[in-house]
DNA sequence: TATGAATGAGTCTTCATTCAT
DNA sequence: TATGAATGAAGACTCATTCAT
C-alpha cells in the first residue's frame, strides 16, 4: 500500500526526529546536569512535541543511557584505532603512552561539558547504569593491562600485580580528566602534564638510588 | 523564666531527636542512595513526626550534608592523628604510606555503605556539593603533597611536579576506594594489594634497568 | 508541523477547559469564600485534573484575580456604555444619577456572591490585591467627579471640594452595596433606596431654610 | 493552701503575660496582617512560649477578635464620652459633627495600622467576624440616625429616610477613613477635607437655587 | 506519525496544636 | 503555670506519561 518512497522518507525524518533530541539532549544535559533536566526542556530545544519525545525513547534515563553509549563506542573507536602496534622498549612504550593519552585528551575536549555530566551524575542515575560505567572503566584497565602484561613478558616492565596496577593507571587518569573538566588544572600545561604522569607512571616517586630498595616480592 | 534543669533536657531531647534522625538517614541512604530516599523513610525510620524533620533540617541535602561533613571530620581526624612524623628514608616512606591506606581501609569499612553512596551521588547533588567533595579531594591530594615535597627536598623522593603526581596518588585510591566498595576488588587479598599499589607509586612500571632512560627534565 | 486544523481545535479545548475552570472558581469562591476554597475543589467542580489546574493558572490567587479582572472589565463597559450625554440642569443630573443607579444595582444583582467575596475578601489576598481594588474605586470616584465638575462649571451643583465629594459619593455607594449583598438592606424597597440616596447626595441633610447658612468657602 | 499573696501574684502574672501576648499580636497584625501572621511569630515578639499563647487564647481568631474587641469598646467610650449634648440648631449639629469627626480621626490616628488590618482583613476572616464588623458599622449608623431623627423632628433637618441616610454617612466616613490609611488621601488637609465632607452630608452637591426642586416625596 | 492538552500520583513542606517536663 | 520539642494532618504543586486528534 505504502510506497518505498514514502517509506524511506518516513524513515528519514524519523532518524532526524531522533537525532533531534539527541542532540537537543545533550545540550540540555551538559548545561543543567541530568537531574534537573525535564523532558519538557528537551523537547522544546529540539522543538518537537512532548508526545514524540515518548515515540521515540522510553524515559529520560534511557536518552541519556544512549547518548552515554554513543559517547563510549566513539571514544573506544578512535582510541582502538590508534593503538595498534605492540611497544618493543620501554621508550617505545613511554612514547606510545604519551601519544595514546594526549590523543585521548584533545579528542575528549569536545564534549567536555557532557563528559562531566557523565562522570558526575552516571553513577548517581541507578545500580545498573553506574554497573554499566564501572565496566567501561573495567574494560580500559584491562586494555592497559593487556599492554602491561605485554611489557612484563617482554622484560620492559617491572614484574607487579598488573590487575592493581592498570586499575591505579585508570584511576590517575580519571582523577586528572574530572579536574580538567572542572576546570581545576587550568592552570597546567596539558603537555607538561601529560609527561608528568606518564613518568610518574613508569619511575614512580623513588629516585634512582632507592631502586635496590624494591622488595624481592613485588619485583 | 524556664528552669536550667529543664532547659538542659530539653536540649538533650533535641540532639538526641536529631541524631536519630541523622543515624535514619545514614541507614535509608546507605540503602537507597540519595535521590529515591524520602523523607517519610527517614523519619519512619527515625521513629518520629514528619514535622520534626523539618524543625532539625532544612531538607533532604542538609541532612545528607551533614552526614558527609560529620563522616568527613572523623576520617580527617583519624588520619591526621596517625601522620605526625616525618619520614627520614625512602624506606620509611614507604612503610609509612602503607601504614596510612591500610588504617584508612580498614577505618573506612565501618561505613562502606554510606562511603559508596557519597562516591557515588555526591557529585551528582548539585554543583556545590561537587565542589565541596572535590575540595576534600584537593585536601588529599595536597597532604600528599606535602610528604613528597618534603621527601624530594630531603632526596629520597625522585624531583617531579608534585602537584600533578599527589593527584595521581589520590585518583589511585580513589579508584581503588570505588572498586573495593562495589564488590569488585573482593577477589584480591587488602594487605597484597596496598604492597602492589604503594610500589606502583614508588617505583612505576619500568624495569629496573631502565631507570637511566629517565629524561633528565622529569628529574 | 501541526495542520491548522488541529492547532485550532487545540486552541478551542484549551479555552474551554480554561472557561470551566473559572466558572467553576466563580461558584466555589462564592460559596465560600477565597481563603476556605482549596483547589482540589476547583478541579473536582470544574471536572478536571489537578495538573490542568496548574496548566492554566499560576495559583489560587491568579484565578481569583482573573475573575476579578473580568468582572470589572464587563461593569466598566456596561457602565460606559451607559453614561454618553452630560446633563444640561440639575433634574437631568439628578435623573441621570437614579438611572445609572438602577442601572448598575440591577446588573450586579447577577454576581452577587462573587461581588459579595471580592468586597470582603479581595482587600485581605495581599497588599498588591487591595491596591488595584482602591484603584478601581479611585477610577469610579473619578468618573463621578468628572460628571460632578462639569456640572459645577456649568452651575449646576455647588462648588465644592469635588475629590472628597466624589469619594463620598463612592463611599456612600458601597457601603449600600455591601448592606444589600449582606442581606441587610432586604427590607428596603430598591427604588425608594436609591431615590433616597441621590436626593442625600443633591440636597444633603440640612432644610431648605438652612442654606443661606452654607459657609461662603466652601460654596 | 496557696496564699492569697501568691494567688494575687499569679493573678498579676497571668494579666501581664495575657498584656504581653495581646500587645505583641497587635504589632504583628498591623505589620503583616491576619493571614499572614503566625502564632510563633506573636510568641517570638512577646518573649513567652509556644505553649503559653494557648493556655491564654484558643487560637489566632481569637487574640483577634480580642483585639477587636477592645480597638472598638476603646473608640466607643471615647466617642460617647465626647456626644453628650444634642443640638438645637443647624449650625450646632454641624459643628457638633466637625467636632465629633475631628475627634475621631485624631484619636484613631494612634492605631492607624492595626485600623487598617481589622478594616481589610476582618471582613475575610469568617462570616461570624464580618457580622461583628457589620453590627459596629450599623451600631454607628444607629447614632448617626439618631441624631438625624431628632434634628428632622426639631426641624433643622430635612425630613428623609434617615434609615439610609445614616448608612450613606458612615460609607463617607469609612471610605475616607479607609482612603486616609492608605496614605491615598495623604495629599489633603484633614480639616479641610472633614468641612467638605460635613458641608457636603448637610448641603449635597445641588446649588442653592436648586432647593425647590426638591421632590416632595422625598421632603 | 506527530502533537500538546490533560492527567493525577507522589512529595515536600507548613504550622496550628498538643503534651511531657 | 510556663515551656518548647514534637507532632501529623492538610494542601500546594510538579512533571513524567498518556491519549485523543
Amino acid at each position: 500500500m505504502v510506497s518505498p518512497v514514502r517509506k524511506q522518507k518516513d524513515q528519514q525524518r524519523r532518524t532526524q526526529t531522533r537525532t533531534s533530541l539527541l542532540q537537543a539532549a545533550a545540550q540540555v544535559f551538559s548545561r543543567q546536569g541530568y537531574h534537573t533536566t525535564l523532558i519538557s526542556e528537551i523537547v522544546a530545544t529540539a522543538g518537537v512535541g512532548q508526545g514524540t519525545f515518548y515515540r521515540n525513547f522510553e524515559n529520560k534515563r534511557e536518552i541519556f543511557e544512549q547518548l552515554f553509549d554513543d559517547f563510549i563506542a566513539s571514544a573506544m573507536e578512535k582510541f582502538s584505532g590508534m593503538t595498534s602496534e605492540l611497544p618493543s622498549s620501554v621508550s617505545e612504550y613511554v612514547d606510545a603512552s604519551v601519544q595514546a593519552v594526549t590523543a585521548m585528551a584533545l579528542d575528549l575536549e569536545n564534549d567536555r561539558n557532557l563528559l562531566l555530566i557523565f562522570l558526575r551524575e552516571g553513577p548517581a542515575i541507578d545500580k545498573a547504569f553506574a554497573t554499566k560505567m564501572a565496566d567501561v572503566f573495567d574494560q580500559f584497565a584491562a586494555l592497559a593491562r593487556f599492554y602491561l602484561d605485554y611489557a612484563i613478558e617482554e622484560g620492559f616492565a617491572r614484574p607487579c600485580n598488573s590487575e592493581i596496577v592498570s586499575q591505579c593507571i585508570v584511576g590517575m587518569g580519571l582523577r586528572h580528566i574530572e579536574r580538567w573538566l572542572d576546570g581545576r588544572a587550568s592552570g597546567q600545561d596539558l603537555e607538561d602534564s601529560i609527561k608528568s604522569i606518564i613518568d610518574f607512571a613508569f619511575y614512580g616517586i623513588a629516585p634512582s638510588a632507592a631502586i635496590n630498595a624494591i622488595p624481592a616480592k613485588s619485583q
